[in-house]
DNA sequence: GTCTATAGGCAGATAGAC
DNA sequence: GTCTATCTGCCTATAGAC
């Protein structure tokens, strides 16, 4: 089955998260609602509380999803990248996908909104960096080992500062609309770690 | 009259604008309500509708003040700081203070809801950057010219960096209520522009 | 300027039929 | 699994007294 058949073949529950993913990275946990999910799925708010029994639940499996389908893309780029500086690139380019599609990265977007979510939710989301960052570490370690890269310092507080110039640089990028603004940040970023 | 005594004097508009600020800088323009406000300053919704028709109103106040207030920070820094190095590490400390009373930068949240705010406030936003990017890159520029600072490319586009790496900085130190990890984003920024 | 009272709407959520 | 119907509560906002 292809990725396209299984996106029009997906139950209501995968079809759920997938409208209320899009709704939390252009307008966040806060400014959707399970009318606004409903109405775009053609189906009931009762319907949706079947699925998932409250927002926090709703919550809790859009970034267990998220996360879950990150930790994937970053399992292929090992297998698929053999230097570094092209792993680097390719982790990058994850960030551009998500912002070529008018979206903010999903976590950065609840990350802003922290104060608010559910306790569940919190902690999933610290997951989701600190994963990142240790693979990320991994990769820059390994990448000034053996030469290609360079860098001074701990390579987790090189993988910290890699995170956040790439969620910034979304964050600043979505008003001006301006792909370029982030591609800019990004490509300087790399330029600076060889 | 000093600040904390007009604090304490102020009327209600301001006082409003205080409770308001602090709560989109900590829960987002979609995180808190007239309600909110109301019963932090012990008046009625009532009364804040008589100062601020609707939010929509007292959100594009809370930007009017704080870029008012962020260009004054900006024009003292250029009175108190000589080089470019201190205009700079001044300019970090803008937001590291925001960062250090729990709060994230009030536009850089509302960059995250860009698509769910009022138009008048959207451009409020953007101005906001746009402001800012002209003083870094100002103070890049003249540290460039008299060898102070070193960095290759647009003044501009490493101004846009810059204001990127602390807004991201600042985003992802809030969930883990660390600021360390922001100070340390920030030194290695500009460690790379010295 | 601030209040009480109230409007109209949308939020998240549940009960129970089909 | 999905529906209709309904609930309670909060939201933004207004009218009009004091």
């Amino acid at each position: 089955m292809t990725e396209e058949q299984h996106a029009l073949d997906a139950g209501t529950a995968e079809r759920a998260l997938d409208v209320a993913e899009r709704l939390v990275q252009t307008r966040g946990f806060n400014g959707f609602s399970y009318a606004h999910v409903a109405a775009d799925l053609g189906v009931t708010k009762a319907s949706l509380h079947y699925h998932f029994p409250g927002k926090a639940a709703l919550g809790e499996a859009l970034i267990r999803r998220y996360s879950s389908r990150f930790t994937s893309a970053l399992a292929r780029i090992d297998v698929e990248r053999r230097t570094a500086l092209e792993r680097l690139e390719a982790y990058v380019d994850l960030y551009a996908d998500v912002l070529s599609g008018q979206r903010m990265c999903m976590c950065g977007m609840l990350a802003a909104e922290y104060e608010t979510l559910p306790a569940a939710m919190g902690d999933a989301i610290i997951r989701f960096f600190d994963d990142n960052q240790a693979w990320l570490a991994g990769v820059l370690e390994r990448g000034r080992a053996d030469g290609t890269l360079s860098f001074a310092g701990d390579a987790a507080e090189v993988a910290q500062a890699v995170i956040g110039t790439l969620e910034g640089a979304m964050l600043l990028a979505r008003p001006y609309h301006d792909i370029a603004r982030f591609q800019t940040a990004a490509r300087r970023m790399i330029d600076g770690l060889t």
